[in-house]
RNA sequence: GGAGAGGUGCCCGAGUGGUUAAAGGGGACGGACUGUAAAUCCGUUGGCUAUGCCUACGCUGGUUCGAAACCAGCCCUCUCCA
């Protein structure tokens, strides 16, 4: 490969951005001469985005810094058809009311990555159901049916998988990649987009938008690059924890649950992480990667907050850093761990251990509390609760006129009364 | 429409009249070890006012002292044929 010339190619290059390109010269090109607008489309499947998408919003952050525009596309008519690529079973349709709550919940996201606006390098935010809804399906077969083989289109990945494992694809579902490479022929259009980036599993419906262009006669060459799907080094999928998906909305998971997620990256994670969710200048991404054994932690907490302040904002990512740091390598209280407040008469009357576990939501029921109990999994201001007859009362709280609940070493409620 | 197979706990999957709150695995949670990591090992994995009670093997009835299991009807999935 000759030496790439634009800032973008080479940032997403170096920072290990790039599974697979349909031009990289070409792309080059465009992007050296700042006449990028890349596009990410966005499934409204869920009301808030998680980390698995984090890498594409930070592919447009990238582009809008290195002085291309980004359009972010939701996928308010796409969703209602559900995309098959990776699944093995066919998912649920989802009301149009649903999608577009989700919709709204996704926005604020990008709003910390991109900067909106109707400026050359603004980003824009649309939506496919706008062209996408009010297709006419006659029109829609000539205009843009005729392009497509279905032949080839068994040969996709998406499908292919689902006709190996005799799995049912629905004619609903097979649809989704003709309205998917619609879409980038429609903001090419529109917007003379020249480039659709998604995760490697969408390569596939990316390219039959290429092609679909050609056919239908864009001018402009558009061009095709994904990024690698992420997965742990141990194999994991990205993005579960305890709780569930790892969500990047404020109201699904909090700042400081967010910071502790990438605190608790595995090793052999870390410089990768680095380099994919943080800004952090290159010197500073190797110099920490450097770190050997107990040392790497270090690491382990600036990609924490970094990635934190990225989408919570540095004040509450410091935060975070510093509750930690209190909880777990001072012992001491942390007086903003999460918080839930009790009823003084409730604690006046003796609130039993189970109960109060329970309220504070880090069991679900009595029985896995006693469980819990049990195995040695529960303690009250860190002392281990030893039996699940003892309760609570105003005499255990602290100095600070809370008392601490935890389950595990890392998760911690404060009880207040009130 | 016809013939066959199947629907079991978070998921996969055994069980084909009683010792079954249901083997085994995965996942998840807790413990030990560590570095809030990984790997490994151990434990737990329906609920409750708890030596008992309630709910649970697609749904509804039935047979039986006793059913996830046997019978009937229904619903759903898959395969083959039309």
């Amino acid at each position: 490969m000759t030496k790439l010339k634009s800032d973008f190619l080479n940032i997403l290059t170096e920072r290990g951005f790039i599974h697979q390109c349909s031009d990289i010269e070409a792309l080059d090109g465009q992007a050296a001469a700042g006449k990028l607008v890349a596009y990410v489309g966005y499934d409204c499947t869920a009301p808030s985005l998680h980390v698995g998408s984090l890498i594409s919003i930070m592919m447009l952050a990238w582009l809008q810094k290195t002085g291309g525009k980004p359009i972010v596309l939701m996928g308010g008519g796409t969703t209602r058809v559900g995309d098959p690529s990776g699944k093995d079973e066919t998912r649920q349709l989802r009301t149009v009311e649903e999608i577009d709550a989700n919709k709204d919940g996704m926005k604020q996201v990008f709003s910390r990555f991109l900067q909106f606006g109707s400026g050359k390098t603004d980003a824009i935010m649309v939506d496919n159901a706008e062209w996408l809804a009010s297709l006419y399906y006659i029109d829609f077969l000539r205009d843009v049916g005729r392009h497509f083989s279905v032949n080839r289109m068994l040969t996709m990945d998406s499908a292919k998988m689902r006709l190996e494992r005799e799995q049912e694809l629905s004619f609903i579902e097979f649809n989704y990649m003709l309205l998917q490479a619609y879409d980038f022929v429609e903001l090419a259009r529109r917007h003379s987009c020249n480039l659709q980036m998604g995760g490697s599993d969408q390569w596939g419906n990316i390219v039959t938008g290429i092609d679909l262009g050609r056919r239908m006669g864009v001018k402009e060459q558009l061009l095709a690059l994904t990024c690698p799907l992420l997965t742990t080094a141990s194999g994991a999928k990205m993005g579960k924890t305890a709780s569930g998906a790892v969500w990047l909305n404020e109201a699904q998971l909090s700042g400081y649950d967010y910071w502790q997620y990438w605190r608790n990256t595995e090793d052999a994670d870390v410089a990768r992480f680095l380099k994919l969710f943080t800004m952090l200048p290159m010197g500073e991404v190797a110099k920490l990667a450097a770190l050997q054994g107990a040392d790497i932690n270090e690491a382990k907490k600036v990609l924490a907050t970094e990635a934190t302040a990225l989408i919570h904002g540095r004040e509450n990512a410091d935060a975070a850093a510093e509750t930690a740091k209190k909880t777990f390598e001072q012992g001491a209280l942390a007086a903003d761990l999460p918080t839930i407040e009790i009823d003084r008469t409730e604690l006046d009357a003796g609130l039993g251990v189970l109960a109060a576990f329970v309220k504070a939501g880090l069991v679900a029921t009595n029985s896995e509390a006693r469980r819990q109990i049990q195995g040695g999994g529960l303690k009250v201001n860190d002392a281990g609760v030893t039996s699940d007859k003892a309760a609570l009362s105003m005499k255990d709280a602290t100095a600070s006129g809370v008392i601490k609940l935890s389950l595990g070493k890392k998760k911690h409620v404060l009880l207040k009364p009130v």
